[in-house]
DNA sequence: AGTTGGATGGTCT
DNA sequence: GACCATCCAACTG
């Protein structure tokens, strides 16, 4: 069994979000965000990568959080020996990734944990499903959080591309970026579905 | 250490 | 037909 400590995420916010799939409306694809909260939306990006989110919000909201980095707790040789399959791996050698940088990014992740479109709309709170989102362990170390702007949504333009809807667990080694601006300044600021960015 | 460009295919206009 | 919620190798300095 592959487990993972999620240590960052991005908030995506429904229909009137220019970054969020579900600007369309509901379509073949993203109608899963308009169902109830729990289930998975998995799609590839870039035609080579796949990205793993969470429905979030009542039904019809339409929110979700991308799961973008993860640490690895238990199963890395099954994360690496999975990081190693890609379909269509160019270039000659490809050694094997750093251990902390295993599942950090969204598409990094999910070749780690094996998850593909065949995992879209799958209950990830059903303990025996193929795929479990589980609370944090009692004794696990308290997460330092810290925000900053979406990563690659520039094209929805302000104010979406500004909101600090990015939350990372600052304390770890396995983020896919550094937090953008992060610093004491954001000390009196607060995350949250408000636009003040 | 930082930047750049190519791979690759589903989805929406 | 254009556009990506990315990753990595191959550059430059």
């Amino acid at each position: 069994m592959r487990v993972g400590r999620i240590v960052e995420v991005e908030a995506y916010g429904g229909p009137q979000d220019r970054a969020s799939h579900a600007r369309a409306g509901p379509t073949a694809r993203t109608s899963v965000m308009f169902g109830p909260p729990g289930h998975a939306y998995v799609y590839l990006v870039y035609g080579m990568h796949h990205c793993l989110n969470v429905v979030s919000g009542p039904p019809g909201a339409a929110g979700a959080v991308l799961v973008r980095a993860a640490e690895a707790l238990e199963g890395q040789a099954a994360m690496v020996a999975a990081r190693d399959v890609p379909a269509a791996r160019r270039g000659p050698p490809a050694r094997p990734p750093r251990r902390a940088l295993i599942a950090s990014g969204p598409g990094r992740l999910c070749a780690a944990f094996s998850i593909d479109r065949t995992l879209d709309r799958t209950d990830l709170c059903d303990p025996n499903g193929p795929l479990f989102l589980a609370p944090a362990a009692p004794d696990d170390r308290p997460p330092v959080v810290a925000w900053g702007p979406r990563i690659g949504i520039g094209y929805a333009g302000e104010p979406w591309s500004g909101l600090r809807w990015r939350l990372v667990d600052r304390s770890s080694v396995a983020l896919s970026a550094p937090v953008e601006g992060d610093a004491a300044e954001q000390a009196d600021e607060t995350p949250g579905p408000g636009l003040g960015g």
